[in-house]
DNA sequence: ACCTGAACACCGTTCAAGT
DNA sequence: ACCTGAACACCGTTCAAGT
């Protein structure tokens, strides 16, 4: 009891987690770990030794589990990849036609790099092993998902192809655009702060700019994200029928 | 003469590109010589003393230049962005109709995105310093460029900022992945043993993936950008007219 | 005025040694 | 079987000292 509470306090002054009780390590809660790290704390703070002492060892230990740094940062990539085959609402195939489906895989992305944005450019940037296996799609299972459930519903395997190159350009660009103007990678008080500046001085030299930083601040990623997504939509109808 | 010579094998012995003359260093000396450095050995092997010994100079003689590491790599993003001013096709205002501005606008963007493959990424993966200056149309000229053409031309202010934010997440996407299916970060020979496995096992278990493999490798950038170009200044149609 | 050497704190990684 | 300590090579960065 009284040992109990005594540990509780020396935990509190170090700051470590907890001793992560006698449990052994293993991959998938390192790489848990390093996720949730990396939204805390952003992508450049993440080392082996930090991210070793925020499990309750040494960082030389995570080397019995993960090869090294580099397949580490894949490992967090392949996580978040993986996450998505348990939402409910992205594997299952076309029961209300195409585009319902297209919609759902969308949105199931999306959902998921909303909910990691500091990662989420990890997805974008590691360099993908195969020249197929487009970003954010970065794995055979989703591609052949995309891939069946457009065959499924009349399209060519060139307008497939098509609409599998068309699809992941568009979710790339604005889903990285979306993560990258959330959280970003500076402190709420700097931005308040330059705003604030740009506020009282205008945009001098920048007309337009000036005139227009009303409608440029405001956010409309959902909005502009559906509208998208309908558009490419449409242009698939085209595709397919042609 | 002969201490020339013997001085050049030196060189060559160690590798060294030249003692730098001597005249002094300057920032835009850095920033392109690092530019070049990340295309030819890749970001990842960007350091400031290998930096500074690219130069004939100790690491540490860049601090008197630059900041650090990071405005370094802002340096870096901000060379490129500059580029663009340079290229004739871009700067001028729409002389034959807006569409034919944004076409220019979008191709001198792509040109420059692509002879800077292993940089690229960078001015998509840096965090803005502002929600209204969206990669890759990181700098306030350039956005006060795009919106003063459209504006010109009959756009309204919120169709104009609408169309800007079409435009910059149509480049972000289709450039970085155009970037990331070139050189990537693996030399040509592990592409090609990969290619050789593959095609002699088949997708095992991806049937659809296996069936279109061709169509998958091929690539179709050029034309996909054009299309997809296409058919957003045609959306920007229905939203000026709007 | 410009560059360097030495120093510091931190990194990734290996491996023999501890329990 | 799992973790650690010591060691190595390499980093970013500061600053007093050299020319």
């Amino acid at each position: 009891m009284v040992n109990k509470d005594i540990d509780a306090d020396v935990r509190a002054v170090e700051g470590k987690p907890r001793p992560s009780s006698r449990v052994p390590l293993d991959r998938d809660r390192i790489l848990a770990a390093a996720l949730s790290y990396i939204e805390e704390h952003g992508l450049s703070q993440l080392s082996m030794r930090k991210l070793g002492s925020e499990l309750g060892v040494e960082g030389m230990s995570l080397y019995r589990y993960v090869p090294g740094r580099e397949a580490l940062l894949d490992g967090i990539v392949e996580t978040i990849i993986d996450e998505m085959s348990l939402d409910e609402d992205v594997l299952p195939k076309p029961e209300y036609g195409w585009q319902d489906f297209l919609q759902r895989f969308a949105h199931g992305v999306r959902r998921i790099a909303l909910s990691h944005p500091r990662a989420f450019p990890l997805v974008a940037s590691r360099p993908p092993e195969a020249p197929w296996l487009r970003p954010p799609l970065r794995d055979l299972r989703w591609v052949e998902l995309f891939l069946d459930g457009l065959s499924s519903e009349g399209f060519s395997d060139d307008a497939a192809v098509a609409a599998y190159r068309g699809f992941t350009s568009f979710l790339l660009g604005h889903l990285l655009l979306e993560v990258s103007t959330m959280g970003a990678d500076l402190g709420p008080l700097d931005v308040l702060d330059e705003a604030a500046t740009s506020q009282r001085q205008g945009f001098a030299g920048f007309p337009l700019v000036d005139r227009m930083s009303g409608q440029l601040a405001q956010d409309h990623s959902v909005a502009e994200f559906e509208e998208s997504l309908e558009n490419l939509l449409d242009r698939l109808t085209l595709l397919r029928d042609s």
